[in-house]
DNA sequence: TCTGGGGTCCTAGGACCC
DNA sequence: TCTGGGGTCCTAGGACCC
């Protein structure tokens, strides 16, 4: 059995922990830039506001109801989030860390106790811990324990008394829940394949569980759709994964917080994303053969303007400097003045184990292992960024929008409120 | 004025090989 | 006029996830 442990309106919850006046309140966070709306509390989703939507065109409405917004405080989700994964691995030895808010348990041989109550249990530990409301969903497979999930917390919104804990261990159940769901709700159903689901007249879940492997097979993806009509009625096909892997594409990119046309900003920044790409490989102890950046202007402009290069490096790296260095040779070859960039970005491939890479005798830009150690160890004790590569600027005006960000509450000992007793 | 960021997997098709 | 068959590797693009 597999149980699904997920964090509701997460970014909001980890919010109000730190500021329970908001409590009860419409909440809302902002995505980077303070671009668009990505978290909400029931009360914002009781008044229409849909996620995604732009903030602009939201913000009268949302003053209009007294609506609490936030910009995105990734330091303190991320860091209340390993704190949830903690309390959870307290409840069993598997633990599949699936995105900031959202944990699968394996709960094979737990069948002689009662998963419901279990479940409570686990719910009611998360809360008090660390404050974080969540609900459960439990099932024979990863799929159906989503859908579990999903469901549990629709009933947890309408009428709070309910557990939000949701148990489907049998046909029947499971069955019953899916002739609840719309297609849309089940995980592996994007936009596209719900619009041709619906063009065939399939729009609930428990009928999509109908339809014969081979129809899926050819309509929703191949394998995976197969995969997904199997899970759905109890076979399971997608396994824990126990040990996260190692990437194999790292990505950092943002939007400016203004235009920029100058070749001098958009190094900066792209050196400043470089050097953390490259601090991401060390993290996980991998080193990088190929890099590919790119500018953009505005997506809703009339002619968007997008340009990209790939890079292959002489030799593997994790070294920020010589990232940075071959980045900021490709966007001078890709730069095109007078433009209004909006973003730009790195993506890094060909990523392997640090230890496993060959090493080459003489190069014309060594890395530095040392160096590279030293930076990072004195960036995890000062704050990031304490020590970084002068390429990365000093005033940095083209930074994203971050103006309604809460205090860094559990990562900075200068952003702690003081309380005066 | 203003529309996020960071990932995964799969398939199809081309290049190339024998 | 005829113009194989099967395999591998790589990449681009499209779908998905949160």
């Amino acid at each position: 059995m597999f149980g699904l442990v997920d964090g509701n309106n997460f970014y909001v919850s980890c919010e109000r922990v730190f500021n329970p006046a908001i409590e009860n309140k419409p909440v809302v966070v902002l995505s980077n830039n303070d671009s668009s709306v990505i978290a909400r509390s029931n009360e914002a989703k009781a008044l229409g506001i849909q996620m995604g939507v732009p903030y602009f065109q939201i913000k009268s409405l949302l003053e209009q109801h007294n609506v609490h917004v936030f910009s995105s405080n990734y330091a303190l989700y991320g860091n209340m989030s390993q704190r949830m994964m903690d309390v959870l691995s307290a409840f069993t030895d598997e633990i599949e860390v699936y995105s900031i808010d959202e944990c699968f348990v394996g709960l094979n041989g737990f069948d002689r106790w009662n998963l419901e109550e279990y479940g409570i249990k686990i719910r009611e530990t998360v809360l008090q811990h660390i404050g974080i409301p969540t609900c459960v969903g439990i099932a024979p497979t990863k799929t159906l324990s989503k859908a579990a999930n999903n469901l549990a917390k629709k009933l947890f919104r309408k009428d709070p008394s309910q557990s939000g804990v949701l148990l489907l261990d049998t046909e029947e159940k499971w069955k019953h829940a899916l002739s609840q769901l719309n297609v849309a709700d089940i995980w592996g159903i994007g936009h596209q394949y719900a619009k041709k689901l619906y063009s065939y007249n399939i729009t609930n879940a428990a009928d999509l569980a109908r339809v014969r492997p081979a129809w899926a097979k050819k309509h929703l993806g191949g394998v995976v759709g197969e995969r997904l009509i199997a899970e759905l009625n109890g076979t399971s096909c997608i396994e824990m994964e126990l040990v996260p892997r190692a990437k194999q594409t790292i990505c950092v990119s943002r939007s400016f917080g203004k235009v920029v046309t100058d070749l001098g900003e958009i190094s900066e920044a792209l050196s400043t994303y470089a050097s953390r790409a490259a601090e991401k490989l060390r993290e996980e102890g991998t080193v990088a053969a190929v890099i590919s950046i790119f500018i953009q202007s505005s997506r809703f402009k009339e002619k968007p303007f997008s340009a990209g290069l790939t890079i292959t490096l002489p030799s593997p790296s994790s070294d920020s400097r010589i990232i940075v260095y071959h980045a900021i040779e490709g966007l001078k070859k890709i730069y095109k003045p007078g433009i209004e960039y909006k973003k730009t970005g790195i993506v890094l491939n060909g990523i392997i184990s640090a230890k496993n890479m060959q090493t080459q005798l003489f190069e014309e830009r060594p890395s530095n292992p040392a160096l590279m150690k030293t930076i990072d160890k004195i960036n995890k004790r000062w704050g990031p960024g304490t020590v970084h590569l002068a390429s990365d600027g000093t005033t940095q005006e083209w930074q994203m929008l971050s103006t309604m960000r809460s205090k860094r509450f559990t990562t900075r000992w200068k952003e702690l409120p003081v309380v005066k007793v």
